[in-house]
DNA sequence: TAGATTGTTAATCGATTAACAATC
DNA sequence: TAGATTGTTAATCGATTAACAATC
């Protein structure tokens, strides 16, 4: 069975063979996929197995093909299509982060308890009443959730959220959101990771801590 | 030797404790804390062991105390300094993030290569130029620093600022920061976390994907 | 063929979990 | 004392790494 890391991982390939193929590059070997990811050659070829995907022994993984066969992995046929709950400043530098970025993950609505921030179309997704959120988030099928709220607000509104039919979420408020085991959940704490970044730099040198860990595992 | 892992819990269990101490408990059993940060009580004894704070059987772990030793456990007693390089949507949204929530960790100074968006002061913290990223790092002592410039600019951005004396690095650029092992690189990916999100939330709820991944390991 | 890389299995490593004596 | 919790060791689990035959 494929590792839950190698999802992560398989994302992250996909964008540098996107980039590769820009530069026209027909093949690459898994130890230079290794290089650029920061992973291990090891681990590119474990992962690349998981999506059903082979290469040859002579030239190594044919670009093009082999982002097709992650993309077939990863994404749904028909798209995935998410909500933004919070649109306060990292809310709304969120949106526009993705904006027109990822084709097949559609950020369909956004949400805010503020008047002031209602009303309006953000980075072109249009931000409603919070009081809409169920009814929105069922019309317009979202499975996904971005939770930019405060953290007192956080669990409420995860709990609206999957209330309405969402299966996977992506918090970035400051607390653990607790949801069945059926739900995923990426906590994404900012104040945590520059927590732990503060204490591992001043640890002495001799700390072997080349753990690189990415966000939300 | 205390696990990678226990220091993003610790930073986790201090939130949590600070709330607590507003509402006047005085007093934590390890299970209470195991429900209120997502962890289980095992972990949470073993961190806050690994703090070096003894807790008692009869009534548990002291608030107030317990706060404190975490406090000599994670932060350095003069305060880490930082600095955020990119102040675009995502880094002035850090910066008003973080303006007086921790008083441990400073973001000192905040650069961008756009003369628009320097010369300003953005939620307290002054932009500078880039170039003056290293005279201005150093001048300040910061050990931390915050990456939030487009992919392409990343690596070389980490590049000048471990030069200039950074040991800690988190950043939020969407490609692997390639650093020496002395430093400690937080990679936050947030496209990487929702394409992660959709993948489990279509798989048939077989998954015991209960995996509650946090940010940046 | 020779050499490098792929696919796959076995060994290692680290963290989590389970178990349990010691403590209040 | 009885009961629940803490501190600590042993067992489990999962992912990574190492090893190697198969392939081009």
């Amino acid at each position: 069975m494929i590792s839950t890391r190698s999802i992560g991982r398989l994302s992250l390939y996909r964008r540098i063979l996107s980039a590769l193929l820009g530069s026209g590059s027909g093949y690459v070997y898994s130890h230079q996929l290794a290089e650029m990811s920061g992973c291990t050659a090891a681990q590119v070829r474990r992962d690349l197995m998981g999506v059903g995907y082979s290469g040859s022994p002579a030239r190594g993984y044919a670009v093009a093909d082999l982002i097709e066969s992650i993309d077939n992995f990863l994404d749904s046929p028909e798209g995935s299509r998410a909500v933004l709950v919070g649109v306060g400043n990292l809310g709304r530098a969120i949106l526009c982060y993705f904006q027109g970025r990822r084709p097949k993950l559609n950020i369909v609505a956004a949400f805010d308890k503020n008047p002031q921030r209602t009303g309006r179309v953000i980075c072109g997704v249009r931000s409603h009443p919070v009081e809409e959120l169920e009814t929105v988030a069922e019309k317009e099928g979202a499975t996904l959730a971005i939770i930019t709220v405060p953290a007192d607000e956080a669990q409420r509104t995860a709990e609206r959220l999957i209330e309405a039919g969402v299966r996977g979420i992506v918090n970035f408020a400051p607390v653990r959101i607790q949801a069945p085991p059926r739900i995923h959940v990426e906590d994404i704490d900012i104040t945590m990771s520059l927590e732990k970044a503060a204490f591992f730099a001043r640890q002495p040198d001799a700390e072997t801590e080349t753990a690189q860990k990415e966000s939300a595992t």
